[in-house]
DNA sequence: CCTACCGATCGGTAGG
DNA sequence: CCTACCGATCGGTAGG
């Protein structure tokens, strides 16, 4: 599908430069056609965002889940679900980039549909945090507040890293996964 | 001074809207002016936006360093830097969410002269870790890496945090400042 | 510090 | 999927 196209070039040019600096024309010439002709698979730059954010939370969250052993202790389940997602956000780093620094430019529309998607992602973290409190595993006064500074952890890999770098985004995502761990689970 | 008003109703605008959807319309009503006056206190866009970057990150290293005990041991030095950064960034989130969001909005031009200097900052807190790692104290595999972990964890909270929500800047701080220190702190 | 204005570019549409 | 074009807005300048 052409749309399929125009979804990844737009991903890439909000990116690289940020939703509002990228233009349509840039897009355009990023999929070698018309700035007009994208109107007829798209009907908005808008449009086109909310897609993009659809679609890196659909890719995430599968990732997760098939990731995810529903049997394993809340110790491991945290660590697999840590590397996982910093391994996809690695595999598909302008769609998260793109997710995590430009859904304020969604309007009121789009954004009151894909807010409460995110929340859901956010809390799917919170809950994992919150099974190892309830074991005894953690020591953590807040899962909540546990969830946003993991997820920073993670998140804000998408500020900094580039893949040819000093570490590879798999050792990345381990050390992080070490770092949060060691910081969330009760000393003896 | 004038420019000191534009440079506050910049920060303003560029953290609520990002640097390429806010127009100097946008500040020259922020301070009730017409557009084309700001000209006569401000070279460009572009100059704003550097001019802020360099107030955010003054501001802060200022902070930091006047809160460090030079005597203190590398946990105590940790704990209090991060819980000071984390403070003056909620004292002033406009500086800190275009200091951390927006600089990539930077020109060639002026990214040659703030890059450096942010990465100074950066190494203030590798610096600190390694000081915890030589101690003995910390158990931490890579400095670099654990710095931007800390980082994460911190810079983050620019996306989220808001005055009125469930918990105070203060409370975030510290909660974060244990998390990343039993993080980095050695077993027994 | 203002009014008036510049060329460039923006997202999007008409019509085929 | 194209050419041609729209009104709106952009950052910035001229001239006083």
């Amino acid at each position: 599908m052409i749309r399929e196209d125009i979804l990844t070039a737009a991903a890439q040019v909000f990116g690289e430069k940020g939703f509002h600096a990228a233009s349509m024309q840039d897009i355009a010439q990023a999929v070698e056609l018309r700035k007009a002709s994208l109107y007829y698979h798209v009907s908005s730059k808008q449009e086109l965002l909310a897609g993009i954010l659809d679609r890196a939370l659909d890719i995430l969250i599968e990732r997760m889940e098939a990731a995810l052993d529903p049997s394993a202790n809340p110790e491991d389940k945290i660590r697999i679900a840590l590397i996982t997602y910093q391994e996809a956000m690695a595999e598909y780093p302008n769609l998260s980039a793109v997710l995590l620094l430009e859904h304020r430019s969604l309007e009121q529309k789009y954004r009151r549909r894909h807010i409460p998607r995110r929340d859901r992602f956010e809390a799917i973290w919170r809950e994992l945090i919150e099974a190892g409190i309830r074991s005894g595993a953690f020591d953590c006064p807040d899962a909540g507040m546990a969830a946003k500074a993991l997820l920073g952890v993670a998140n804000w890999t998408v500020t900094w890293f580039h893949p040819g770098g000093r570490m590879k985004a798999d050792e990345i995502a381990k050390m992080n996964a070490n770092l949060v761990l060691n910081g969330l689970l009760k000393r003896n």
